[in-house]
DNA sequence: AATATATCAGGAACTCTGTCTCGATAAAAA
DNA sequence: TTTTTATCGAGACAGAGTTCCTGATATATT
């Protein structure tokens, strides 16, 4: 029950220690601040200090934290020192493109086996990974006791893949279509959503230039 | 100055609402209450008022607001309506997904052209988007007033392939790296960090899988 | 050995976001 | 026409999450 509360943008953030800390390691580096990271990471010093803390690690006055047993502690505390399989359902232009993802493998999740309706791909190997056709998912699920699904279908047959993947026992969706599936209580969902960094960048930038406008046909004292 | 005070979350649940109305639209549906879009999209009612009531439009008691209208709105206030045109660097695997994708241009972005440092792509096609040498970029960059970039190179190079965009008057930058680059005040960044959604996914599934645990090994009491 | 400094860690204060409550209002029902 | 009901909108409240502040500590310097 307590290790529940942890922060979501706490589980946000530490990836993206991670990478950073993992490139620091193959430069050489053995001690790192927490203010450094914060600066190249940009967020605050004490942001990345509650962070670290939640993993368990200790830093040491006047040195810092030493760089491996970081990411020894995030890798831990996120459970991505062993991977576990993951199945992939919709091998099209973005699914290609997570099949075969190296980056993948290291946060936890190995990609097993591909699912697809379409004939013309079914059989083939795509990366590495084998495209087998829908049908063979729930008995091949269970019996491999997946616990992941990726999801990168079309919008509309989100739901019915959804739908399968809980039937077989699949506990953790990560979705890439953009509407949300309705899961029953207890299965895990991270929806990625891409379009929505763009209603942020979007909006920003249509800010931007309405602020650089202003500013160029004359300020506004205040 | 008092447009800027959107809140983000606000920003990044939009497009969310969005593409649910869009299909609603298509159905057919004329009228939806803030109570139904919770509802289906898993956010409170009273966050979906406050949501639409930045873009402008208002809902009537006990009819709930217009479907069309509040498309509209949404558009008019992420500024999708006219699509920016965009430059994308990198035409790899992830990149090749992002070419092409129909979505991003309803949402605002316009891919017009690839650039890649790889001999055996530049001049080719890819889904109807020429790929470019990178040594193009600034010229063409400053010449079409290109305003995004789309990032979806290594992380090793990402630095400088942002330092390049900037040079060539890019205003924002949508990042698909896993690094975090270091940007002069005033371009706009919006890092994807698709890895970032593992950390919440892994840990909640670890948790999960211990509560199971646990709850099967004979349950705590109070 | 004493002092200075960089860094950490934990608690306090603040800010931001999300939820709850309430009164208002438009349509439908009696 | 009056009453009921579904829905909206705005403000109050609560809960997170972030930043600030203070004190502790390990190394470096004098
Ligand atoms: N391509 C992108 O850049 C991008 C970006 C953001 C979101 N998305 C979303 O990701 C999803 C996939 O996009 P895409 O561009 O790869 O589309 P795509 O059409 O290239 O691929 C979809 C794949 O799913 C398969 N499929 C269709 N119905 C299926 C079913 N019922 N069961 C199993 N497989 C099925 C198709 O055969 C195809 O191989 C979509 O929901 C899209 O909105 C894509
Ligand atoms: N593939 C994925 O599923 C995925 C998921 C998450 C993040 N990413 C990130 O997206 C980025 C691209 O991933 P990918 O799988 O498409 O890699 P990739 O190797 O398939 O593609 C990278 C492309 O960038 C080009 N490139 C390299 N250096 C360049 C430079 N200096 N200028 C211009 N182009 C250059 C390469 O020629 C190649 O075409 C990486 O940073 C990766 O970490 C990828």
């Amino acid at each position: 029950m307590r290790a529940e509360s942890v922060p979501e943008p706490t589980l946000r953030r530490l990836p993206s220690y991670y990478h950073y800390l993992v490139r620091l390691r193959e430069k050489g580096q053995e001690m790192i601040s927490a203010a450094q990271i914060g600066e190249d990471l940009g967020v605050h010093h004490t942001q990345v200090r509650k962070d670290l803390a939640f993993t368990g690690s200790q830093g040491r006055p006047k040195v810092g934290h030493h760089v491996a047993d970081l990411v020894a502690s995030i890798e831990t505390f996120l459970n991505w020192n062993n991977a576990t399989d993951a199945f992939l359902v919709g091998a099209g232009h973005l699914g290609t493109a997570l099949l075969g993802y190296a980056g993948f493998e290291r946060a936890g999740v190995k990609i097993v086996a591909a699912f697809d309706t379409r004939p013309s791909i079914i059989g083939k190997k795509i990366r590495g990974v084998s495209v087998l056709p829908l049908e063979k998912l729930p008995d091949l699920a269970r019996r491999m006791h997946i616990s992941i699904g990726i999801l990168t279908v079309p919008a509309e047959a989100a739901q019915d893949v959804a739908d399968l993947m809980i039937a077989s026992g699949i506990q953790a969706i990560w979705n890439f279509a953009p509407t949300v599936p309705d899961v029953p209580n207890g299965v895990i969902v991270e929806n990625v959503a891409l379009y929505s960094s763009l209603g942020v960048l979007s909006h920003k930038l249509a800010v931007h230039r309405r602020a650089a406008l202003a500013a160029s046909s004359g300020p506004k004292p205040a």
